[in-house]
DNA sequence: CTTAGGATCGCCT
DNA sequence: GGCGATCCTAAGC
């Protein structure tokens, strides 16, 4: 009896730039401690970019973006919501991809105890609403994204990638590094044009 | 569908 | 003191 570790291998490359993997990284399925679902919305960040946390070299809030690939940045929007973020490129650069909504598969009715509703559609249809639902908080930075809790699923089928202006910012607002699962009903927005 | 205001805190000027 | 990689509710088209 052998296991087969083929779809839990996540073919993910963090090494590349964060827009190319923030394309590849729709499909794939997040899980953290069991529960998850399908990534539909990304948003690709770089430290040569005026809208990330990283543009302005490292601080106590941004440190895992400086860290080496594979690993998560999650920080503290707003001064209330979580947002998770996954670091790539190559240590020290400041590259991450922002985790915009998800698609829940797993372990949906904890979603929905931790959200406080119970429609799919607004459980991890935004960056901070899925880590409330997916129970990511300050204590999941900086970790290895192949290390439990997380758990990533590579997609089986090739899916189409949408892309657009990103969201809530206001430096390099026209730079297209949103992307999105086309026609997903789980996204944080629909993408126009 | 869109817009507007409030909650709340790390980091910057 | 000001501004966010946000969310919720309420109100208007």
């Amino acid at each position: 009896m052998s296991l087969d570790l083929s779809t839990t291998f996540a073919a993910i490359d963090f090494s590349a730039p964060s827009d190319e993997v923030a394309r590849r990284l729709i499909g794939v399925t997040v899980l953290v401690g069991g529960v998850g679902g399908r990534i539909v919305e990304t948003e690709a960040y770089d430290a040569s970019d005026a809208a990330s946390h990283s543009f302005k070299g490292p601080t106590p809030r941004n440190f895992a973006m400086f860290g080496p690939p594979g690993r998560s940045y999650v920080y503290r929007s707003y001064g209330m919501h979580w947002c998770l973020n996954f670091v790539c490129r190559e240590p020290d650069h400041g590259a991450g991809v922002l985790i915009r909504a998800i698609e829940p598969t797993a372990g949906i009715e904890l979603m929905r105890e931790r959200r406080g509703l119970d429609a799919l559609k607004l459980l991890c249809s935004g960056p901070g609403r899925l880590c409330q639902a997916l129970g990511v908080s300050a204590a999941l930075n900086n970790w290895p994204l192949d290390r439990a809790p997380f758990e990533l699923i590579a997609r089986e089928e090739e899916v189409e990638v949408v892309s657009g202006a990103r969201i809530g910012i206001s430096k390099a607002v026209a730079m297209p590094w949103r992307f999105g699962w086309a026609g997903s009903a789980f996204l944080s927005k629909p993408f126009r044009g």
